[in-house]
DNA sequence: TTATATACTTACTAATAAGTAAGTATATTT
DNA sequence: AAATATACTTACTTATTAGTAAGTATATAA
């Protein structure tokens, strides 16, 4: 894939989950590139393309993930699952679901599906680790797995987004939560 | 106050819960009200004004609800702030730090400010429940109080988010979560 | 009765947004 | 060597945005 293309697409990923949708523009992509607004066009004619690329890329990103660390055991699997929201942290990014999930009926169509199985690829996966972990006797569930899967993605989600607006570490709190849910050991 | 001021103020609150706070416009507004959008710069002379006042009614409602429901017993103040998260269910609306958390940078300094203070109330009137609901042995917590209570706030704000973009009830599986986190009979 | 405050409307401005049409430079293919 | 595809830039349009200045109707107060 073309350079440019690749950087577009990283700058309006970091844009979507810092300042959401439409708080920026395509000039927001294009003065930091040194490129003009126009080329971003070339690329992405609407910014319904631009969106729905960047969703479909982080759904691309996590399916590589989820193929990285297909053969490690459930507890590990959870862990590392976890650093993607610790990165996010560090880079002051929300998750793409919190950043867009509040203004969905105002998103483009095709963004609006992209999210959805998007959220939905999460919670499958999830629900497939914490049902292994559960059988293997690594997690304590105190529900079904895909109820506790839904638990865990809300908290790590939520967690990012209150870490934006209170003083203290919101986050690591949160995270504990997440540990305590599967009665895991691994921390 | 003014009844057209107070009409402003539903419907903007309306707008940031559905749709945040940069897809809605003063025309949004002044449409539906029947009136002229220089009407609403008359009472709110910028978009900051409207945006922090929303914030700031949003907190007051809040210390209403605290002062109906101090006389009682902790499960079922903590049933009664499940019910607020109920109403924006139905109401098809996100509650107001799940729609403005994740775009803070965005925001006037005035609508940071009055944000960062509504979810510190949150978090100090649910941690203070929960205390008193341990105290009286109505509540079993794995963790301190505090925490607990961050692990709430972010399961109910999720909560509206994730059923936003999920097919199925995603809001009321979170919700069975928020009560095994006190363990409480009241539901 | 005159002045003043309130609650607007009319009519505008300046900035920014997404998007497009036409042109250009460069590399690749025929 | 000519044609074509790629990756842009230049220059523009149209719509919408927040915000303002000046005027008007109505009620209230002096």
């Amino acid at each position: 894939m073309n350079v440019t293309k690749q950087e577009i697409l990283q700058w309006g990923e970091m844009l979507i989950r810092t300042k959401g949708y439409h708080a920026f523009s395509y000039a927001d992509i294009a003065k930091p590139l040194k490129i003009k607004n126009a080329a971003v066009h070339y690329h992405f004619p609407s910014k319904a393309d631009l969106g729905s690329t960047i969703i479909a890329n982080v759904s691309a990103d996590f399916n590589e993930f989820k193929d990285r660390t297909k053969s490690l055991d459930p507890a590990t699997q959870l862990q590392q699952f976890i650093g993607i929201y610790d990165k996010s942290l560090a880079l002051h990014r929300v998750c793409i679901v919190g950043a867009l999930s509040p203004i969905v009926d105002t998103l483009p169509l095709s963004m609006q599906k992209a999210l959805q199985a998007f959220a939905e690829e999460l919670l499958q996966w999830l629900t497939a680790v914490l049902t292994a972990g559960k059988t293997q006797q690594l997690f304590q569930l105190k529900d079904e797995p895909s109820n506790v899967a839904h638990g865990i993605i809300a908290l790590l989600m939520a967690s990012l987004l209150l870490n934006n607006i209170v003083p203290h570490n919101a986050y690591s709190i949160i995270i504990k939560s997440v540990y305590q849910f599967v009665h895991s050991q691994s921390n």
